[in-house]
This record gives C-alpha cells, structure tokens and sequence, in this order.
DNA sequence: TCATGATATATCAATATTGGTATTAACTTC
DNA sequence: GAAGTTAATACCAATATTGATATATCATGA
C-alpha cells in the first residue's frame, strides 16, 4: 500500500510542500534526497559519478532510490561528489 | 603492516593521546568509538544491546571493532542505545 | 589463584547489497 | 514526432554483511 518512491519523485516537481513532510517520516529518503542534491550541486550526471565510483549509472540510480546502501558504498558516492559522510548518533 | 584494532584498544587505556590521533586518520575507527560510547552512557553491555537488536553478542562486538556496518544494523544500534543515526554530506 | 562477568575472535551458513547487462521511461531539442 | 541524453527498472551472478554457535581473552573481586 505504500506510494513507490519512483511514484513520489514525479509529484515532487509539481508539489515540493507534499514532498518535504513525506520526507520527514522516512529517514531513507532523506539521504537518498540528500545525495541527489549533492550530485546536483556538483553538477554531475549519474553516469558520471558512476565512472568515479568504478561502477555502473544503474547502481548509482538505487543508491538514490531510497535503498539503505552500506556505509562503504555510500562513502564512495560522497567521494565522487566531492564530500565526505559524516555519521553520528544523537539522542534520539 | 597495519595495528590490529583489538591491539589498539589496549593501548588506549595507557595512552589516550596516542588513540586520539590515530582515529582522526580512520573514519570507521571513529564511528566504532561513538557506538562505543553512546553503549557506556545507556549503560549497557554488549548482551543487552545485542537482546534489544534481536542478535548476538558476537554480532555487537564485531559492529564496534571497526568493520563498517550496514545502514539497517547501525540504526538497530542506535535505536538499542536510544539514539538515532545522523547522516549528511559534508563538504570534503 | 579461581570464579565470574564482559568482551573478542573464529567459522560457516543465511541474507543483503552490489556488479553487470539489457531494457524501459522521461525529458529536451530539433 | 524522431533523436539524443539522462534516469529508472529488472534480472541474475558475485561479493559483503550478518546470524549463530562455540570458544578464547580480559578484568575484577573473593
């Protein structure tokens, strides 16, 4: 019954508000928001920071498709957008 | 060539300063420390985090020696220590 | 020293994530 | 609306992480 991610992102152009209180209650797809803006900031497409991680435009499209990716493959994608992952617990 | 963490670990305890330096230079080493640390402050052993993940106690050491975890396994650990997991890009 | 509680290590099966390829969809420009 | 670019989905093999169990090490106190 959930709404597939995929489906989401189409509405985003259209509503951003519905997008952002979504966002709030899926803490996946607040990174996975979080690298595409960072993509988007560097100005790369996904082929791109594909050849930077040594992998294909396909992985690289899941990793922002609100899978949970390892901490490894995550700080690859960091690497090729040019940042860092910073990971800290807070009291939650 | 490189120092085990097991060894490292008992180094501190003689020589924080030495420790100090050396996980500023491995990123994991310092997320290992934080889980460490958040475990000490809730006040509970690697058998009650395990129990509240639902796992080992094994599986508990392992995540806090430093092998990188997955997203899913570090937010049940956070969760068991009452915290949640914080992750943003920064610049790098 | 011995016993005990807590943590670390080792091994292998089970599961999850990624790699690789092909294909499809969406958007833009001509 | 056809071509080109970018992104998304599907599939299966390869790899990485976790689960589970047994055992070892470490620290502390009787």
């Amino acid at each position: 019954m959930t709404i597939p991610f995929s489906q989401l992102r189409k509405k985003w152009r259209k509503d951003p508000k519905y997008l952002q209180e979504f966002e709030a209650l899926n803490p996946e797809f607040v990174l996975a928001r979080g690298l595409i803006e960072a993509r988007a900031e560097a100005g790369l497409t996904q082929e791109e920071v594909a050849q930077r991680m040594g992998t294909s435009q396909p992985t690289v499209a899941r990793l922002e498709s609100g899978h949970k990716p390892s901490l490894k493959t995550l700080e690859r994608y960091a690497e090729a957008v040019g940042m860092k992952v910073d990971i800290r617990l807070v009291k939650g």
